[in-house]
DNA sequence: TGTGGCAGATACGTCAGACGTTTAGCGTCC
DNA sequence: GGACGCTAAACGTCTGACGTATCTGCCACA
């Protein structure tokens, strides 16, 4: 424990207080730098420096010309995931979080969620899910079909429950980005495919235990992909 | 998308690849302020504005005095769950996340954490979640045991799987800092600690069913709890 | 010989001031 | 009426300086 925290972290603790109190609602304009650090008795320096704490915990957002400054921004949901998934990514390139842990949380999240969804699903989401189901993988034009999300991604949010995704995502991520697409062929990128849209169906006709028990099975099957010798880098 | 990334982003992008990258193993001690500037062509200002970036996300340290400077810091899972719940909290301000949602989570998670905990609790667990589930509620020394930590969060831990922890982890700490205390009356704490003590009977005769049935039943009542009429803040 | 304190070195912490750069808005001119 | 260019506000960056915490190691004194 430091003795006295630097001007620059008192001034962001200060600032993030009044974020997340409310004082400082979402949009609302801070004081140009000069200002803010004559507010807090500070150079501008410093409180430039508790802005880039504040800003790379998305907490902040600063433009640049006339009407630009620092604004309190809006809590983005992506933003979240993509910060959580960093961490994990930390986090399992160490002992401290075995990949089988992020399999084991995977297999108790994600049939859970099929189940929710087959149980709540509207029309729309419906489609959205088959759309994701049936969109073939290419490897060379990955953002093909604009609104195109990974399967599981869709399935997560298909919940309607942001929490689900919020957990459910970032494991998903770090998977991906850790595993070696290499060595596997193409047939079973097909039985992939067909799991999907087997479980896509289940859901569309509301079928809440077959769609559970359909992605029990189909992440089993993927863990033994995933588990194979040398998949990891 | 801005055209030009300020200086300041491009080196902590920069430092943080290569630390992501292991390139800059956890415990290197980074070149001084005025050195890694020069180093990135950039002035001392403008790396240190890097740096609080990079710190501000737990990537990086820094100490005064000789032997002091700038240390890249080994991944602490207990940070990643402060700044997730602190995340979700952001998102529960807003009607983005709800607390129902929260709960569905839980009702989700805790459960099967249960069941996991019973199967593979060894002596040692299962001493620390009795201890936590017969800790009597203390609300004027809420640090009273060390090493006493919240029966949940005990539990999740006892599972054995760290991604379960911070799963949950965030969820609980954001309900119960949003939870408003006042309002209930001291035996229902009591049975919520009866719950607690059954649960940790389960788990420590490794009856899995019966330890995750009991989760369930004791979170839909703590739901029922938190969902009272003006329960929330 | 042992120990206590003091000086120096190092690197972060903070400040002040200056200048460049981006951007929105407005006025002018064709 | 529209395109062009100017202007002002605010961030982005640099420079140089001084303060301050902290460790190392020496030196004096008991």
């Amino acid at each position: 424990m430091q003795r006295v925290r630097p001007a620059y972290r008192q001034v962001a603790d200060e600032l993030r207080t009044q974020i997340l109190a409310g004082t400082l609602p979402s949009g609302t304009r801070l004081p140009n730098e000069a200002e803010l650090g004559r507010a807090f008795g500070v150079s501008r320096s410093t409180a430039r420096e508790a802005l880039r704490v504040l800003s790379s915990q998305h907490l902040v957002e600063t433009h640049r010309g006339v009407q630009g400054g620092t604004f309190v921004s809006e809590p983005d949901p992506a933003r979240v995931v993509e910060d959580v998934g960093s961490a994990l990514g930390v986090l399992v390139m160490t002992p401290q979080l075995h990949v089988s842990d992020l399999l084991e949380a995977r297999l108790l999240l994600e049939p859970a969620a099929a189940r929710l969804a087959a149980q709540r699903a509207d029309a729309e989401t419906v489609e959205a899910v088959r759309t994701a189901a049936a969109a073939r993988r290419d490897d060379r034009d990955p953002s093909g079909f604009v609104g195109h999300l990974d399967f599981h991604t869709t399935l997560l949010m298909a919940t309607g429950n942001l929490m689900l995704t919020l957990m459910g995502q970032p494991v998903n991520d770090v998977l991906r980005t850790r595993l070696r697409r290499a060595g596997v062929e193409p047939g079973e990128w097909d039985k992939v495919d067909a799991c999907h849209r087997e479980i896509a169906d289940h859901i569309a006709q509301g079928r809440a235990g077959e769609a559970e028990e359909a992605m029990r099975d189909h992440i089993v099957e993927l863990r033994r992909l995933y588990e194979r010798d040398g998949f990891w880098t």
